[in-house]
DNA sequence: CGACGACATCGACGTGTGTCAATATGCATT
DNA sequence: AATGCATATTGACACACGTCGATGTCGTCG
């Protein structure tokens, strides 16, 4: 299961009440991955495809980071939940996880 | 003008376009602030508290860290926005800013 | 089957940061 | 003024992480 779905079932609103020390550990480890201004521009560089969905070979230009860097980040936010990933032929497309990121949004309450 | 009041007025949501280099680093460095459990338990206790605000002695020990520590991490959110201080004789009391924490919440959208 | 293209993985490097002990600052009370 | 207490600052250390070049893997097309 995905970081962002444990998070969901088991972490209450951040000022719903004290949070212990795992729930804190958890949210904090998915925030984290959020707070890049690389993986913020991939998730907004995404999105503005009017797919809705990017592979990786149209993303290294426009953010000006080499392939490899760009694949490590997409796989940071694959394994907590953020984007999906979709392989077709040679080609791997990512798309935001609208819901992983409502979760976060919400959290925050 | 604290970090967050700066983002409010210049970021748009996460997904509404692509980021720029600067909106992208400014948004990050305050979702780094957030990230951290220590960040996040000691707003929960803070809100925990009946009259909504508590001083730095009242919060070493539920979280376990020395006195240093959690003055560096109030610090660091007093710094972008995230609380807010008084000071009432030797005592440091310290308010959650639920604005700034909604502005960072909305942009997540 | 062989070559090519897209993507993933590995190893290494530099930077950033959470933590603590030690010390400084500032207010209050006597 | 002098002492005591709450908080802030400093310096140092260990660890995590973003980035890159080099290399590996897998699917596709001659």
């Amino acid at each position: 299961m995905k970081l962002i779905d444990s998070i969901a079932a088991s972490c209450p609103p951040l000022l719903a009440g004290p949070l212990g020390n795992n729930e804190a550990d958890d949210l904090a480890r998915a925030l984290k991955v959020l707070a890049d201004p690389a993986r913020l521009r991939l998730l907004s560089l995404i999105q503005a495809q009017p797919s809705g969905e990017a592979c990786v070979c149209h993303l290294t230009e426009p953010l000006g980071l080499t392939q490899p860097t760009v694949s490590h980040h997409l796989k940071v936010m694959l394994d907590v939940g953020l984007v999906e990933r979709e392989q077709r032929g040679n080609w791997a497309f990512f798309r935001v996880a609208h819901d992983q990121l409502g979760v976060l949004r919400e959290l925050l309450a």
